[in-house]
DNA sequence: TATGAATGAGCATTCATTCAT
DNA sequence: CATGAATGAATGCTCATTCAT
C-alpha cells in the first residue's frame, strides 16, 4: 500500500529518460554553436551534459541523430510560435506583428540554436549539400514552412494578402523574417522594433510612400 | 619567334598559375556542391582537377584557403552583376529588375556556388559558427553585402525607397532576393519572372492591393 | 503441503541457480555459433536468455567464463559419449565404432558448439593465440583428450593398436575423428557410415588393400 | 642517358609497394600470432613494421584484408610444399613423404601463422563463426584443399590408395597432417620422424600388425 | 537477486598535410 | 613545380562491466 500507484515507476523511468534527452539536447546546442556540427565532439556534448559519451549513445542512435533531434526541437517550439492566440489582435496586421515579434523573441532566446540551423537551411531552400543525410529526418522541419503557408493562406483568405501564385508568398513571407531573424542573431535588437518593421516591409514593401497609409 | 619579349615568360608562368587555381577552384565548387564542405576530401578534388594532391597544396595554404578562394570569386562575380549598366532602364525599379535579373542569371549558372555559399552565409547574417576562421578571410565576401547597401543607397538617394535607419533595408533586400535565389536552386525558374516578382515585392510588399498599381 | 522438507527450499534455489545458468550457457552457444565469440555480445546472449545483462553477470565471472562454461559443460557431455557402455560389442573395433558413432551424433546435435569448440582448439593442438586466457580455464577439457588417450590406451593394451610411442596415436585418432566431426557440420552426413569410415581408416589406413580384409 | 632504362621507375614503385606489402604482413603475423586477430591494434602492426597507421591503409583496405592477405600468401606457400619436385622418389609412398616433410618443415618455420590458419579453418571444416566475413575473400585458400585433392587423386590413380567415394580421403589426410601439424606447433619435434609417422598411420593405420608389411 | 541504464576505456579508420623524388 | 605515398592526430562508436534501484 506504498502511496505510488502501479503506473509512477514506468512514468519516473520516462521523466528520467527524458531529463537525459533534454540534458543532451541541450549541451549538443551549446557544443554546436560554439564549434559547428562538424567542429563539435561527441565528447565535448557528453562532458557539458555531465554525462558519459556511452550516454550519449543510449539515447541517440548516433551524432546525426542528435542535430536532428535538436533540430526538430526548437523548430517545433518556434512554429508555436507563429500560431495565434486567443489574445492576440483582430485585424491581420496586427496578429502578425504579434505573431512575428514571439518568434524573434523565442529567437532571441535560441540564438545558439538559429546559428545551427541556419547552417542546415531551416527556413527555406537547400540544405547544406553534406547534410542530405541529415535533412531526410527533418521531416517535422517541413512544418515549419507549412507555418508559413498557413499563415500566407490565412493574409490571402482574409483579403489582405495579394494571392500569388504557387510559394511566391511563402518564400517571401520567410525570406523578410529570416533576414531579421538573422539579425537578432548578430546584436540584441529590439524584437517589438524588429517586429513591426518585418509586417510592415512584408505588408508595403520598401518603396517610398507618398501618402500616408495604414 | 624565339625572340619573346621580356615580360612574356613570366607571363606565361603567371598564365599557367592561374590555369592551376582556376581548375582547382572550378574542381572544388563541384566537389563541396556535392559533398559539403566537410565532406569533400582534398584528395577529391585533386582528382576532379586532374592533378596530384601535392599540387593543391602548391597553390593554396590549405583546404580553408580553396573555400575562400571560391566564394570570393564567385561573389566577386555575382557582385558584378548587381552593379549598373550603361543600357539598363532609367527608373529605378527598371533598373533594379534588371540588376536583380542578372544576378538570379548568375545564381541558375553555378548553383552548385550558392548552395555553398548559403552554408557560408554570404548573403547575410551570421556564418555557420564552425566557420569562423574561414570567415575571417571573406573581407572581399564584404563586398556583397556592400553592393547591396550600395544599391537601397541609391534607391533611397532617388527617393524611390523609404529612408529607413540602418540596415533594415539591405537586410530586407537581401532576405528577399535570398528566398528566391534559394528556389532557383530547386527548380530552374523563369528569370525573368522571379526577377520581376522580387522587385515587385520588395517594392510594394505582399499587401492586397485595392487599385491598379504598376 | 507446508512441511517442505528442510532441504528443499536450498534445493529449490539451487534448481534456480542452474536454470539461469543453463539458459545462459544455451543462450551462449546460439549467439557464439552465430557471431562467434568476439562478435557476440553479452547483450544478445541475455536477450536470448530472455533476462538481464545484469543477470549473466550474477552468474559468471565474465564473459570467458560464459565460453569456458560453455565449452566444460559440452566436453563433459561429449567424452561421455566415448565411455563404453556395457551393451557394447566385444571385439576392439566394434566397441570403437559404437563409441565414435556416439559421439558424431552428439556432435551432430551439437553442430553449433563445435563450430566454437574448433576456434578454441577443443580436439587437439594449440589454442587460438587470443584465447590463451580461456584456456587456463579449459582444465577440464583436457578430459577431452584424456579421453582419446584412454581409448588409445585400451586398444594398445588389447593388442589391436600399434604401440607407437608418446602423443603419436592419440593425435592421430583425434586428427581423423576431427576430420569427420567437422564434415558433419557442414552437411548432415550419415553417422553411421561416418563412423564405420573414422574407424576403418584408423584401423587399416587409405591404402590401397589387395585381400579382403574386414 | 641515365643508366635508368624507361621501364625502371615503376618497377622501382612496385617494388617498394611490395616492400610495404610483405612488411605489413610480416609485423602482422607476428601480432596475430602473440595477441591472436582480435586482439591485435592495428597501431601494434604499423609499429612493428615500422610505419605509420595511416601506410597500413595506404596498402590494405581494412584489418580483414591483412589477414585475408597474410593467410592467403602462407597458404599458397604451402601448398607449393606439397608440390611433386624432380627429385622425389619414385614409389608412392616415398614422394608422399617427401612432401608430407617439407610441408612439417615449412610449418616448423611459420608457427605463428598456423596457430591462426587454425583459428580460421585453413585446413578444413567450417571456418570460425565470427569470421565468415573474412571467408569470403579466401577463396585462394581452396587451393589448399584442392592440393589435398591432387595428391590423393594422384594416389588413387596409381593404385595405391583406396578409391573410396567423395571427401573421405582428402579429409582423412587433411585430418591427419592436421594432427601432427598441430603438435610440431607445440613443441619442435622431428620433422623428418614426423613425416614418417604421418604417412604411415595414412597408409597403414594404426592397427596392430601382424606380420611385417612394407 | 534481477534489472538495465550509465560508464568510459579502447580501437579502427579517415584525411589534411608534408616531403622526398 | 608536380607528384602521390607516408604520416599520425583526431574522433565516432562499441560493448564489457558496474551498480543503484
Amino acid at each position: 500500500m506504498k502511496p505510488v500507484d502501479s503506473a509512477s515507476l514506468p512514468r519516473r523511468r520516462d521523466e528520467a529518460r527524458a531529463l537525459f534527452h533534454d540534458a543532451i539536447v541541450d549541451a549538443a546546442e551549446a557544443v554546436f554553436a560554439e564549434h559547428g556540427f562538424h567542429g563539435a565532439r561527441i565528447q565535448d556534448i557528453a562532458k557539458r551534459a555531465r554525462i558519459a559519451v556511452g550516454t550519449v549513445y543510449n539515447h541517440f542512435e548516433d551524432k546525426d541523430a542528435v542535430l536532428t533531434a535538436l533540430l526538430e526541437q526548437r523548430a517545433e517550439e518556434m512554429v508555436s510560435q507563429l500560431r495565434p492566440r486567443p489574445d492576440d489582435a483582430r485585424t491581420f496586421a496586427l496578429r502578425l506583428r504579434a505573431r512575428v515579434a514571439r518568434v524573434l523573441a523565442y529567437v532571441s532566446a535560441h540564438r545558439a540554436f538559429f546559428a545551427i540551423a541556419n547552417e542546415y537551411g531551416l527556413f527555406a531552400g537547400p540544405v547544406a549539400p553534406g547534410a542530405r543525410a541529415v535533412r531526410k529526418r527533418l521531416r517535422r522541419v517541413e512544418r515549419f514552412r507549412a507555418a508559413f503557408r498557413a499563415l500566407v493562406d490565412e493574409g490571402i483568405a482574409s483579403g489582405d494578402l495579394e494571392p500569388l501564385r504557387g510559394d511566391a508568398l511563402v518564400r517571401f513571407f520567410g525570406g523578410t523574417i529570416r533576414a531579421f531573424v538573422l539579425s537578432s542573431l548578430e546584436a540584441s535588437s529590439d524584437v517589438e522594433a524588429s517586429a513591426s518593421m518585418v509586417v510592415d516591409l512584408f505588408l508595403h514593401g520598401a518603396a517610398r510612400r507618398k501618402a500616408k497609409r495604414r
